[in-house]
DNA sequence: CTGAAAGCGCTTACAG
DNA sequence: CTGAAAGCGCTTACAG
C-alpha cells in the first residue's frame, strides 16, 4: 500500500520554472551555478510545496547511503536487554549521528548469514559494525570477505586484517588478580562466563596467567562457571564456598554474577569482604549500589562503540586502507567488596 | 569513494541470455512466468556472479523500504544507556525483524525537527515509532501531521488520533499506594522524577489520587524529586527522613532512585522495611539483588516495544485506518523492602 | 513463456 | 548561469 505521492524534484522545477538540474544545484549549494533570482525562486517553490528530497533516489545514484549497519548475532537472546550491548550501541549511534550518519540495526533471525548479507551488501549501508560476536560466529568469516568496510567491536578477531575496538579483558583481569595477590590472597577462585563469549574466555586467560605469575596453580575446584546472569552467579558461588582450605577471594567475570554471588553469600552468613573478597567486571550501574559496593573492573563500553564508529567512518570515507585495532585498558575500581584476607 | 561495482540484474540477464524482466520474475517466484530451463539458467547465473539485488533500487520503485524508524528525542543524554530505552528498542526490534522489517534509528542532534523529517519522510522508512518522547517534545506535534504511519511508545499522547502503547503508570502507582495504605501506612512520601517525563508525571498523579482516595492530603514536605538517577535518589531521600512525625513509607518513581535511597538509609542506620518501607518502579534487574530486595512495580517494557511494532506494521500494511491505543497494566512485585509499619 | 519500454526520483557530465 | 540527456538498478504493465 504505497503512500500518497509527495512532491518530487520535478514538481519543484516546474513550479520554479527551471530545470531539475538547477534545483539540485541550489539544493546542494553548488556555488556559481545559479543566479540569486533563480535560487530565490527555487527556494520559494521548495517551501510552498513542502518538498523533501528522496534519499533513496540519492542513494541509488550516489552509491552512498550515509548509513552504517550495526550487526548483531544474538537475536533471540535479547541483545539490547544486555546493558553491554546497549552501551556499545549507544556509543556507536552517538558518534555516527554526530558525523552525519544514520544507523540501521541488522540481526540474524536464526543464524541466517544470507539474510545478513541481503541487508548489508545491498546498497543500503556504507559499512558495518559487528557488535561483540561470539567466538565461533560465522559473521567473523563474513567480515573478512565482505564487500563493505567493517569493524568488530567488543572482541579482537584473530585475523590482523580486521579492524576492531575492544577492552583488554585479559590484561585487566590479570591486573586485578595480581592486586588481590598483593593484598595477601593466594586462594583465589573464578566464576567464569559462557565460553562462547570472547570476553569470558579472555578474562579466564588473564586469571590463569596472573596466578601462574604468582606461582599458584588453581585446581579445577576453584573454577565455577555461569552464563553472566545474576541467578547463575548465585548458583556458581555455592560449590566455591565448599572448597577447603577456604578460598579468600573470588573474581566474577561480570558484575551481575558478582551481585548474585553477593546475595548467596549474604544468605549463608558469609561476610564480604571479611570472610571472602569479591571482584566483578564491567562496573555496571548496579555495582556501586550493591551492598557492599562492588570492587570491579570498568571498561569504557560507550567509548569502544564510539571508536568503532570512527574507525568505520574513516574506512568508508578514505577507502579501506590499513586496518585499525584499538585496545582500551580496563580500570580497577576499588570499592568495599574486596580487602586483605581476614581484614577485620 | 564509491564501492567497487557489484553485479547487477543486467549482468545476470546477459549471462543467462534472458531479459531483466525474466530475472526479476524468477527472483520473485512469479509462477508461470518462466520455464523450468529458464529458471535454471537464471539461478545459475546468479550463483556464478554472486548477484545480490540492490534493495535501494527496489525501494525506489516499490515505494516500500520494509524499514521502520525508531525516533529518539533524547540524544545527548545517553538514550540507550537508560535500560528503559534499550528494552523498548529491543522489543520493537525483535518484533520488527520477525515480521521482515529492518530498523533504522533516528535521533535528533540538538532538537532539530527538520533533520528528523529529512531522515524519515524521505522514502527510507515505511513508518516510525516515537520512543518515550518527553511531554513537550515537538515530535508529538510532528506525529500528527506526519506523512508516515506513526506510533508512540512509552507515553500516551493527548490526541486520540495517535496510536500508542504504554503502561498504565497512574493506575499502577495508585494500586501500589493503596496497597501501602491497606498495610497500615498513612504517612507515605514520594520521590518523583523529572516533570518533563510523561511517566514521572503520571506516577505522581497516581500517588496523589490514591492518597486522596484514602482521605490523606500530603503536605509539600512529603514530596521529593530526583532525575531518575541513583545519586538523585540518595539526595532526595534525606529531607524526607527529617519529616516529623516520621514517614513510614516512600514510593520512588523508579528503581534506581529507590536503590540510591536504600543506600542512603543504610548509611544513616535506618532499617528498611522496619523503620521505613521503600517501593520502586520498573522492576529493573538490580531490584531483586538489592538489599533488601526491592518491592517495585513491573512494567512490560519489551512487550510495549513489540506491541508498538505490531501496531505500526498493521498501519503500514493495511493503510492507516483507525488509531490503536494499548495500555498495559503494571504489576506490583512484593519483595522485602516494604512491609507493615513497624513490622518487626 | 518472454522481452522491450517506461518509470521510480534523483545526480552528473556535457553542451550551450 | 542553465538545461537536455543519460544513467543509477530495479519493477511493472503491456505486447507478443
Amino acid at each position: 500500500m504505497p503512500r500518497p505521492p509527495s512532491p518530487t524534484i520535478k514538481d519543484v522545477a516546474a513550479r520554479a520554472r527551471v530545470s531539475v538540474a538547477t534545483v539540485t544545484n541550489v539544493l546542494h549549494g553548488r556555488c556559481g551555478r545559479f543566479s540569486g533570482e533563480t535560487e530565490e525562486a527555487v527556494r520559494r517553490a521548495i517551501v510552498q510545496l513542502g518538498y523533501r528530497p528522496n534519499e533513496v533516489a540519492r542513494t541509488l545514484v550516489r552509491r552512498r547511503s550515509d548509513t552504517l549497519a550495526v550487526v548483531l548475532d544474538h537475536l533471540g537472546e535479547s541483545l539490547m536487554q544486555n546493558p553491554y550491548f546497549s552501551m556499545l550501541f549507544d556509543g556507536f549511534l552517538f558518534a555516527a549521528i554526530e558525523r552525519g550518519y544514520q544507523v540501521k540495526t541488522v540481526a540474524l533471525p536464526g543464524r541466517d548469514m544470507d539474510s545478513i548479507r541481503r541487508h548489508t551488501e545491498d546498497g543500503s549501508v556504507d559499512g558495518a559494525m559487528l557488535a561483540a560476536p561470539k567466538v565461533a560466529s560465522p559473521l567473523l568469516d563474513w567480515v573478512e570477505c565482505c564487500s563493505l568496510p567493517c569493524v568488530v567491536a567488543g572482541m579482537i578477531p584473530a585475523s590482523a586484517r580486521v579492524s576492531c575496538a575492544d577492552v583488554d579483558d585479559e590484561g585487566a583481569v590479570h591486573e586485578a588478580v595480581r592486586w588481590l595477590v598483593s593484598l595477601g590472597h593466594r586462594r583465589i577462585g573464578l566464576i567464569g562466563g559462557p565460553p562462547d563469549y570472547w570476553s569470558a574466555r579472555q578474562r579466564e586467560v588473564g586469571y590463569r596467567r596472573a596466578l601462574r605469575d604468582s606461582g599458584i596453580d588453581p585446581p579445577a575446584s576453584w573454577l565455577g562457571r555461569g552464563d553472566f546472569s545474576t541467578e547463575s552467579g548465585r548458583r556458581a558461588v555455592l560449590p566455591l564456598m565448599a572448597v577447603r582450605p577456604a578460598l579468600t577471594a573470588v573474581l566474577c567475570c561480570n558484575d551481575w554474577m558478582a551481585l548474585g554471588a553477593l546475595e548467596a553469600l549474604r544468605r549463608q552468613g558469609i561476610r564480604v569482604p571479611d570472610d571472602l573478597s569479591i571482584v566483578g567486571f564491567d562496573d555496571a550501574e548496579a555495582a556501586h549500589v550493591a551492598h557492599p559496593p562492588l570492587t570491579t573492573i570498568r571498561q569504557p563500553v560507550r567509548e569502544i562503540g564510539a571508536r568503532a564508529a570512527d574507525i568505520l567512518i574513516r574506512q568508508v570515507e578514505q577507502g579501506c586502507g590499513a586496518p585499525e585495532r584499538v585496545v582500551f585498558p580496563g580500570v580497577l575500581v576499588r570499592r568495599e567488596s574486596a580487602a586483605r584476607p581476614g581484614a577485620r
